[in-house]
DNA sequence: TCAAGTGAGGTTTTT
DNA sequence: CCTCACTTGA
C-alpha cells in the first residue's frame, strides 16, 4: 500500500479553496470531503455527522467552481424521501433549478433512463411499474395457469427467489440450479419473464436490471453515460447490493469520480440483500485513494455515543470508526427491568407523560420528539394499548401507504388499463371490482383462451362466446370507451372521469364503511393535481436536451457566483443514441410510474404532536430528543433466528447501534422478564447488548442482575422508573407487583391483567446452561408455558436440537 | 357473492 | 394469542 493510499488520510484541499459561504461552518474532515479532487472517494460517514450536509454541499461546490454542470452529474439515493431532501438543501445552497438533474433513488434514475431508451429496453414506451403486491398477484396467477403445487413452491417463495436472482443480476438462464426445486423455480422465472414482457410491465427489480444490461450490451449508450456523468455520488452506499454496485461500475469509465458515503456500522438490509463487502470491494476494485472518516457527531450527548462506540466495538468486521461529540456527556443512558411486557409497557406510559409533563421545564420533551424504538412490529400492540388507553397520541410507522390502499390500486388498475390494455394483473384486479357478474369461471375460460391465443386478456375478449362473454365484453367496452373519451383530458380530469364511470365511487357510497376510502379517491384527484404542478407532470422523465438544461438554469433566480455566461454543457455532450426526446411521456404515464416508486408517507396523520413508534429499522435516518429501545431480551433483540451465526449476530448488533444512536438527549433501554409470544409466555433473558455497553454511562434503574446465574433473584417490578432500587434482594414474582395495570387507565375497555407469577418453570430461561441425564450438558434457547404445559427447547451439542416437556424431563441447570 | 369459518404462520423493508 | 389468506356454505 502507498503512502497515498493509507487509509483515512483526510485528503488536503487541492488547492486554496475559494473563500465561499457554501464551505463556512464546516469541520475540518467535511472540508475536505466536499473539496475532494475530481477521483474516486469513500466517505465513512457516522451516524449524525453531517452526512447529507456532505453530498449537497459537495454537489454545489462542484457546480459553484464550475467542474461540473447540473447536467454533469449523478446522485443517488435509496430512498425518495432522501432525495427529496437532497434537491431540497441542494436549492437553498445554490440557485440552481435542479430539475432535471440526475439526482433520485436507483429507481427513479433507472425508470427515467428506461423512459429515455424504451425502444433500446426492448420496451413499450409507456411500460407499467408493479410494485410488490402486483408482483405477487402476478406470479400467483401464473402458477395457477399452469397448475404448479403452490403447497410445495408458495407464491412468497417463488417471489422471493425471482427477486433475489434479478439483485443478483441473474437472468433464468444464468442460475445454476442444481436439484429440482430449484430447477422449477428457475423455470416459474422464466414463465415469468416472459409474462411481464407480454404485458408490458416490469418490477422493482426488472428496473434496476434492464438499465444494467442496456449499459452493458449497447456502447453507445454507456460511452455516452459514462461521458456524461463525470461525478456519480452514491449515499447509503452499505446498502447497495450486488446489481446496484455493478451498475454503478458500468457508469464508469475513465475519467468518472464516484464518491460513496455510507457507514458499515449502519447496514442493516443484508436480509434484502445489501452487501456491506461492497464498500470494501469499492475500495479495491476502484482504487480509491482517497477515504475521509466523519466521525464528529452532532447530535448526542457522548454518554450516549460512548454506549454506542462500545457496543459496536464487540463487532469484528468493521472498518473502525469512533463517535465524538463536543457536546459534554449528558445524561447516563436509564437500564430498566420489569417483569413483563404488560409492565414494560406500563412503565414506559407513566415515564412518557412524566417527560411531555416536564415540558417548558427542563427537560422538556414534545411528544413527537420521544420515539419508541422495537425490533419486530408485533411488540407495538402492548405498546399502543398502553398508551391509548392513557389517551396519549401517538403514532405507528410502517402501515399500508397511500398508493397501496386497496381503493386506491383499483383505481390505478383502471388508469393503468387506459395506458396499456395488455396489463393483465390491473384487468385482473378490476375485471370484477366493483362486482359486475363476472364470476370465476368466467374468468378462467379467459384466461384459457388469452393462453391459447398467447395475447392478453383484453385482446382475448374478442374470441370469447356465449353467455359468459358479454358481461367480459361489456367490461372491456367500457375500457375503451374511457380511454377515448379521455384523450384529450387532463390528468386531474381522466382521474375523475375514470373513478365516476369504474364505479368505484358509487361502489364504495353504498358501502357503510366506504367513506375513508371515498376519501382517499378524493385524494388521489389531489395527489394528481400536486403531481402535475409541481412535477411538471414528469417532464424530467425523458432526457433534457443541452439546450433545455440551460434554459431551466437560467430561469433560477440570480446565483452568488454561478457564472451562467460560461457554456454549462459541453459541445461534446450530445443526446443519448436512440433516445425518444421527441415523444413525451403523457402526464398520466408519468403519474403511474411516480405512484409504483413513491407509495406515499409511511405515517399515518403526519404533523400531528404524536409519540412515534416504530421499529428499529425504520428508525434508521431519524433523530428524536429521547428514545426508548423496548425488549431487549434474547432471542427477541438480537433475534432468535439471526442470533444462530456470527454474521446475522453482528447485524443484530448494528441494528442496536443505529437505535443508539437515535437519541439526542435521552436514552432509555428496557427489557421484560416475561413476555407473550405466539400466545405462549416467553422467559428471557436481558439481552447481551445489554452487557456490552460501558457501566460508567448507564443508570440501572432497576438493579442489574448478574448474567445468567440467578434466575431467580432481582427486582424488576413494572411500576416507578428509578425508585425501585429498595427490592434488590426481593424474589421477583412475589414482589413488585405495584405497577398500576392497564385497566386502571380505562374505564371502558379494561385490558388483561399482567400475569400473576412471573416464575419461569423450574427456574429455567433461555441462554442457561443445563443437564440431562440422557443427553448431557445442553444450551437452553427457549422456555414456553406454564406449569404442565412447560417445555423447553435445548440444544445438546451431541444431539441436537430437542423439546423437552418440564413435567417429564429432568433438567438440572449448571 | 358475500360472510363466516378454518388453518397456518408469526423479523426486519424500500423501490 | 392474533392476523391473514383462502375455503366453504347459504
Amino acid at each position: 500500500m502507498s503512502p497515498q493510499n493509507s487509509l483515512f488520510d483526510a485528503a488536503p484541499v487541492a488547492s486554496a479553496p475559494p473563500s465561499s459561504p457554501l464551505l463556512a461552518h464546516l469541520n475540518p474532515e467535511q472540508l475536505a470531503a466536499v473539496t475532494l479532487p475530481p477521483e474516486h472517494a469513500l466517505i465513512l460517514a457516522g451516524a449524525g455527522s453531517g452526512k447529507t450536509r456532505v453530498l449537497t454541499t459537495r454537489i454545489a461546490w462542484l457546480l459553484q467552481t464550475g467542474q461540473v454542470s447540473p447536467g454533469g452529474l449523478m446522485a443517488v439515493t435509496f430512498t425518495n424521501k432522501a432525495a427529496k431532501e437532497m434537491l431540497l438543501r441542494l436549492g437553498t445552497l445554490l440557485p440552481v433549478n435542479v430539475r432535471g438533474m440526475w439526482i433520485g433513488t436507483f429507481h427513479g434514475l433507472c425508470n427515467r433512463f428506461l423512459r429515455a431508451h424504451w425502444k433500446l429496453a426492448n420496451l413499450p414506451q409507456s411500460f407499467q411499474i408493479l410494485d410488490t403486491q402486483d408482483q405477487l398477484s402476478a406470479i400467483k396467477r401464473l402458477m395457477k395457469q399452469y397448475n404448479v403445487d403452490d403447497e410445495r413452491f408458495p407464491a412468497k417463495q417463488t417471489q422471493w427467489f425471482i427477486s433475489g436472482c434479478k439483485e443478483d443480476g441473474l437472468r433464468p438462464g444464468m442460475v445454476e440450479a442444481r436439484d429440482e426445486e430449484t430447477r422449477k423455480k428457475v423455470e416459474l422465472y422464466q414463465l415469468y419473464e416472459e409474462q411481464c414482457q407480454r404485458e408490458g410491465v416490469v418490477d422493482f427489480g426488472e428496473l434496476m436490471l434492464r438499465s444494467y444490461e442496456l449499459l452493458r450490451d449497447n456502447a453507445s449508450v454507456r460511452d455516452h453515460y459514462q461521458r456524461r456523468f463525470r461525478h456519480i455520488l452514491i449515499d447509503e452506499f452499505q446498502d447497495t447490493n450486488k446489481l446496484q454496485y455493478a451498475w454503478i461500475k458500468m457508469l464508469c469509465g475513465e475519467h468518472n469520480a464516484v464518491l460513496a458515503v455510507g457507514d458499515d456500522d449502519q447496514s442493516i438490509y443484508a436480509f434484502r440483500g445489501a452487501r456491506v463487502g461492497n464498500m470494501a470491494d469499492f475500495v479495491r476494485e476502484f482504487q480509491v485513494r482517497h477515504q475521509i472518516k466523519l466521525e464528529e457527531n452532532y447530535r448526542s450527548y457522548s454518554h450516549i455515543l460512548d454506549s454506542a462506540n462500545e457496543l459496536i466495538s464487540h463487532n469484528q468486521k468493521r472498518l473502525g470508526k469512533t463517535l465524538r461529540t463536543s457536546q459534554g456527556p449528558g445524561e447516563p443512558v436509564r437500564v430498566i427491568e420489569s417483569a413483563s411486557d404488560f409492565a414494560e409497557a406500563n412503565w414506559l406510559v407513566d415515564e412518557v407523560k412524566q417527560l411531555v409533563r416536564d415540558q417548558g421545564t427542563e427537560p422538556g420533551f414534545e411528544r413527537k420528539e420521544i420515539a419508541v424504538l422495537y425490533r419486530s412490529n408485533a411488540q407495538s400492540r402492548v405498546i399502543e394499548t398502553g398508551l391509548f388507553n392513557a389517551g396519549i397520541p401517538y403514532r405507528v410507522y410502517g402501515g399500508l401507504r397511500f398508493f397501496e390502499r386497496a381503493e386506491i390500486k383499483h383505481a390505478l388498475a383502471y388508469l393503468r388499463l387506459l395506458e396499456n390494455p395488455n396489463d393483465d394483473t390491473s384487468f385482473l384486479r378490476v375485471l370484477n371490482f366493483p362486482p359486475r357478474g363476472i364470476g370465476a369461471r368466467s374468468v378462467e375460460q379467459l384466461q384459457d383462451a388469452a393462453k391459447a391465443a398467447g395475447c392478453s386478456l383484453h385482446d382475448a375478449v374478442s374470441t370469447l362466446s356465449g353467455k359468459a362473454g358479454t358481461n367480459i365484453a361489456a367490461f372491456v367496452a367500457k375500457i375503451d370507451v374511457m380511454r377515448e373519451q379521455t384523450e384529450a383530458m387532463t390528468l386531474r380530469e381522466i382521474i375523475a372521469l375514470v373513478l365516476a364511470h369504474s364505479g368505484l365511487v358509487e361502489h364504495y357510497k353504498a358501502d357503510r364503511e366506504g367513506a375513508d376510502r371515498l376519501e382517499n379517491l378524493e385524494e388521489l384527484v389531489n395527489a394528481a393535481e400536486s403531481f402535475v404542478t409541481q412535477e411538471g407532470f414528469g417532464r424530467d422523465a425523458v432526457a433534457m436536451s443541452p439546450e433545455q438544461q440551460v434554459a431551466t438554469l437560467t430561469q433560477s433566480p440570480a446565483s452568488q457566483g454561478l457564472d451562467l455566461s460560461r457554456p454549462l454543457i459541453q459541445a461534446d455532450d450530445p443526446l443519448p443514441p436512440d433516445a425518444e426526446t421527441g415523444e413525451t411521456l403523457s402526464p398520466l404515464a408519468a403519474f403511474l410510474s411516480h405512484a409504483a416508486l413513491e407509495a406515499g408517507d409511511n405515517q399515518a396523520q403526519a404533523g400531528q404532536d404524536a409519540v412515534q413508534l416504530m421499529t428499529v429499522h425504520s428508525s434508521k435516518g431519524l433523530e428524536f430528543d429521547a428514545v426508548f429501545i423496548t425488549g431487549l431480551e434474547e432471542g427477541l433483540f438480537p433475534h432468535e433466528n439471526s442470533a444462530s451465526d456470527h454474521e446475522g449476530l453482528e447485524e443484530e448488533r448494528r441494528l442496536m447501534y443505529v437505535a443508539i444512536t437515535r437519541a439526542r438527549k435521552r436514552l432509555y433501554l428496557s427489557h421484560s422478564q416475561t413476555r407473550m409470544l405466539h400466545g405462549q409466555t416467553r422467559y428471557n433473558l436481558r439481552s447481551r447488548f445489554l452487557d456490552e455497553l460501558p457501566e460508567a454511562s448507564l443508570k440501572w434503574l432497576t438493579p442489574k442482575q448478574q448474567g445468567f446465574a440467578s434466575p431467580g433473584l432481582g427486582g424488576g417490578s413494572g411500576g416507578g422508573y428509578g425508585a425501585r432500587r429498595e427490592n434488590s434482594s426481593a424474589s421477583w414474582g412475589s414482589s413488585g407487583r405495584s405497577a398500576p395495570d392497564f385497566a386502571s387507565y380505562t374505564a371502558a375497555a379494561p385490558a388483561p391483567l399482567p400475569p400473576q407469577k412471573a416464575e419461569p418453570p423450574q427456574g429455567l430461561r433461555a441462554g442457561m446452561k443445563v443437564f440431562h441425564n440422557k443427553f448431557g450438558e445442553g444450551k437452553v434457547l427457549t422456555v414456553e408455558g406454564t406449569s404442565n404445559d412447560a417445555r423447553a427447547q435445548v440444544n445438546f451439542p451431541r444431539h441436537g436440537i430437542k423439546w423437552l416437556a418440564l413435567s417429564v424431563a429432568k433438567l438440572t441447570p449448571i
